[in-house]
DNA sequence: AACCCGGGGCA
DNA sequence: TGCCCAGGGTT
């Protein structure tokens, strides 16, 4: 049975059904690393242009570490999971200092790096060095869940424990560089989340969950999503050629991103309401200012949050006293790294006053 | 163990 | 809408 499992995936892969992705075949473990980060929970076709930007600004593991960190968070801006690109920045300065600019290659030190856990370590592990350890992601859990027949929630201790061991099982002596890539790409391009390419599939004779009609139900999770709304107000301040914005540093969403002057609200507000309430006159307190606009209410859908949000532009004559908020001349604004719902609104500047 | 973190594609 | 994507860190 598991010989047949991992047989079949190995012939599939060499029959070149699988997709192609810039970094594969790479040998470079500091562009795997690169390709590896950029890709946790994000897909292929998404990072792929994000790989080039960096492999092309910066080739080496030392052009990464010693570039200035607000360049590299633009580069990554609208990738999301902003705290991927902070460890991936201590990463290459550990790489750099502690490992003489060398990647580590054992599996315990490849993950004692920052940002690095469980998967990519075994990713690099055996796409850079063929060392056997097994890769397990969602395309993973999945193809297992279903051919074993495996329902263990795959979000819970005990689920990652019980995957992780037969993958590990399952790998092929001496194969584990092209048996991790053949299974995930066999997950993304036939046992796909929904409507699975059974008919075609060279593993669904054996495939219980096939068998049995349950593709559907596999794999498991144990927890429901739940989703918080926000309602965010930005103040555009302007006075003269320079905007207000801060660095987001909170234990929340966007944390090292830029924004405007953010009031949050817990229920939808307003504008004219919400310049009376105390908040808003915290925040302006004796300053004069004028409203030029204001904008369309946005939305923006993230995985657990939905956010609401409006942009009021204030202009003021004279030099306003905003704490923690650092006026930026507008033209320079490109070099900051903003949120989606942030760049959408600079990118329409159908306002007046930009 | 529970919770948090983006943005996009797809049915 | 809901689900998922070459997951990891923090509490």
């Amino acid at each position: 049975m598991n010989k047949f499992f991992t047989e079949t995936l190995l012939d599939w892969n060499n029959n070149e059904n699988t997709r192609s992705m810039p970094w594969k075949g790479e040998k470079d473990p500091y562009r795997i690393w690169l390709s590896e980060i950029i890709l946790q929970q994000t897909r292929v076709e998404q990072g792929w242009t994000y790989y080039e930007k960096f492999i092309l600004n910066y080739p080496t593991v030392q052009d990464l570490a010693a570039a200035p960190e607000e360049a590299v968070f633009r580069l990554w801006q609208g990738l999301g999971y902003y705290a991927r690109c902070k460890n991936m920045l201590a990463a290459a300065k550990q790489i750099v200092s502690m490992h003489h600019g060398h990647f580590p290659n054992t599996y315990d030190a490849i993950q004692s790096l920052k940002g690095i856990g469980p998967y990519t370590s075994a990713a690099i592990a055996s796409f850079a060095f063929n060392l056997p350890h097994a890769v397990l992601d969602g395309n993973v859990f999945r193809v297992l869940s279903r051919f074993f027949d495996i329902d263990t929630p795959i979000d819970t201790t005990a689920g990652k424990k019980q995957f992780t061991q037969l993958a590990q099982e399952l790998l092929p002596h001496g194969q584990s560089a092209s048996y991790n890539q053949s299974i995930m790409d066999f997950g993304a391009v036939v046992c796909k989340p929904q409507q699975p390419a059974c008919k075609s599939c060279p593993l669904s004779k054996k495939c219980k969950a096939y068998q049995q009609g349950l593709t559907s139900l596999l794999p498991v999770k144990s927890k429901k999503l739940v989703i918080r709304k926000r309602y965010f107000y930005y103040l555009v301040v302007q006075h003269q050629d320079n905007i207000y914005i801060r660095k987001r540093t909170e234990n929340d969403i966007w944390q090292n991103l830029h924004e405007f002057i953010l009031l949050e609200t817990t229920a939808p507000e307003d504008p004219a309401t919400l310049q009376a309430s105390t908040a808003f006159k915290d925040i302006m307190k004796d300053i004069r200012y004028n409203i030029d606009g204001t904008s369309a209410p946005l939305k923006q859908q993230l995985t657990h949050q939905t956010i609401y949000s409006q942009f009021l532009l204030l202009s003021v004559n004279e030099k306003p006293e905003l704490p923690g908020y650092t006026a930026v001349p507008k033209e320079q604004l490109d070099h900051y790294a903003f949120p989606k719902t942030i760049t959408d609104f600079l990118k329409n500047r159908e306002l007046t006053l930009f």
